[in-house]
DNA sequence: TTTAATGGGACAAAAAACGTCCAACTAAAA
DNA sequence: TTTTAGTTGGACGTTTTTTGTCCCATTAAA
């Protein structure tokens, strides 16, 4: 038996392709509006002439108004949207995609939203809602959380739904600051992460770049001690991923530490480990926080990393994560994978 | 909410043109195979390129395979042909105007098929197998059924699954012959539905135009008797409908007779009765049958005549049709009868 | 006031679609 | 066996549509 999609494509192969374009500009439409067609054509790949060609339809659809600050959709353009959206995700091979980098990686689950964050940065809010919407279906069995720091992960908080009924949930900052700024620092994504859901959270303050001896003293301190005893009972983990190269500049790394990481071949970075190519620990930036094999024995991992130019980094950190690890991503960042990877 | 294929026809208006026309040409490819691309275009009422771009295109899909002797359709092609049916009756309003003739007509439901009888013959034999298809539904119910003569009714025989498991259906010669050719008469047709099910018949042998005494006399013998008794037991009566002038000139009536058809103003025929315009009965054929009252009793009635050519007919015999009944027809008919009415 | 974006108009060039033949072939009818 | 009517595939000039690329008036923000 042929189902009805697969007969209507049978009998209009063209279809597949056009709803393809349209879909992807109008999608784009929406994730920078207002937009202008010229910008839009850049953005899309498509010369002007066709960009003009289909928004001319998407208006005359009246799923787009055409104003001078630009395009944008409207609610009605914004129901076709949603209404194909898992379709297109079918059609797109996403879906396939998914599965494909899944048993790739070894891990339990990719989702994989479309566009490339590194070309439209829209598509990182897109990143963090689906992350969110994971991340709420574990707050039932999953209560102490902990979170590291970037941007990635802020853009979770922003985009979790404000119910504050989750009083027994508990958000623990993975580590102390890392110097990043404070807006994507562990300590403050907790903190947001339990204003938005109604539990509580616990920060770590360290100052960083202490000498062994002093390290050693503050880790016999009990409020360490009590945050290093958290992270043993975390049970989901919630983390990004980042290159190795960009965090050892953005953390102004001394001289020395660059060197190290850089020299030990490291690519990617997660809670403060950098690995290289094979997976393996390369250098660790000496600030308390969880530690890799507290990551490994939690019960749930969330890794949440988007843009073609994550893509070596998504490689090297997964070829020893956690198999239970659920990795939302985006189309730019997995069409690299497996480019890479023929 | 919008649904997932309204969202497809927004983002690609052209989609449902596109596919009414393939859809339709590969129907008429299914029921006039084989056939070339120049008939299909006289009958299809596309330009020759028009249909050979398409016919190509089917073709590279593999849903029709071309040959010298003309074109047909693969298994494929069927398989698509099926998946699409209901979603095709939909999109090209026949369901809608379904509803409205059932209306219109005051009849209980009405079935249409696609295209025309009258252009293409083999939807002949499609609007007996959508009749036979609702009759066997109503076997478990109704177990003496009425059957008229005509072709449409001989279709009907033709196209009933072959299952001898009714052994309590009986089958009823709604008439003695009516002078048609013997292939068509009700006799034979009420043995052919019983050979199919497995069921009993009852055929009435009659000399046609007996004087007024002797019809008398024919009416108090046992035989006949028994016969008008089932009548008026009659739970189902299935019937044609024709053309009032062609069914008097098929039977060669007498010219008298024909003088009175045609001056009374009859349009349309059914089992031996002639009606005029306003449904009224304008004659009567004098042989022995069902009568119009025991039609108009009976639980269930199914009626089936289609082509652009019986919508007259229809109409006119709708008018005072008991409202119990069925019509399977054909969108020949069905649109007519609609320009006709506005 | 300047600037950098916007949508819409215009138009020549290129491409595709179209209408219309013809030739070679085949299968059935005569 | 010959004829005939129907088939597909090829060809080609003409028409229509699509495409690439400008420019322009307008607008909103800097």
């Amino acid at each position: 038996m042929v189902s009805l999609s697969e007969a209507q494509q049978k009998l209009m192969p063209e279809m597949a392709g056009l709803l393809k374009k349209r879909y992807q500009i109008l999608q784009t439409i929406k994730l920078e509006q207002p937009i202008g067609r010229r910008t839009l054509s850049s953005l899309s790949g498509a010369t002007e002439r066709e960009v003009r060609k289909e928004t001319d339809l998407l208006r005359d659809q009246k799923m787009i108004i055409m104003e001078p600050p630009g395009m944008s959709v409207t609610s009605q353009g914004e129901e076709v949207l949603n209404a194909l959206q898992s379709f297109m995700k079918e059609l797109t091979g996403l879906t396939e995609l998914e599965l494909q980098l899944a048993t790739m990686l070894g891990i339990a689950k990719v989702v994989i939203l479309p566009q490339d964050s590194d070309e439209i940065p829209a598509v990182k809010s897109h990143i963090g809602k689906e992350a969110a919407r994971i991340l709420q279906t574990q707050f039932a069995d999953h209560q102490k959380v902990a979170v590291t720091g970037g941007s990635t992960i802020a853009a979770i908080s922003k985009e979790l739904k404000e119910e504050k009924r989750f009083s027994d949930l508990m958000f623990i900052a993975a580590r102390g600051g890392l110097g990043e700024d404070v807006l994507h620092q562990a300590n403050t994504i907790a903190s947001a992460f339990a204003e938005k859901t109604g539990g509580t959270f616990k920060t770590l303050y360290l100052p960083e770049h202490l000498s062994s001896e002093a390290y050693e003293m503050m880790m016999k301190e009990p409020v360490i001690k009590e945050m290093m005893d958290l992270y043993s009972q975390t049970d989901l983990v919630v983390h990004g991923i980042g290159n190795a190269e960009e965090m050892a500049e953005r953390r102004k790394s001394s001289p020395e530490e660059v060197e190290k990481i850089l020299t030990g071949g490291a690519i990617s970075e997660a809670f403060g480990y950098y690995f290289d190519e094979t997976g393996s620990v390369v250098y660790r930036i000496r600030t308390a926080g969880i530690q890799l094999n507290q990551v490994q024995q939690a019960p749930a991992v969330l890794a949440v990393a988007g843009g073609r130019s994550k893509a070596k980094a998504i490689l090297s950190y997964f070829k020893n994560a956690p198999d239970r690890t659920i990795l939302v991503t985006d189309e730019g960042a997995a069409r690299r994978i497996m480019e890479i990877t023929q």
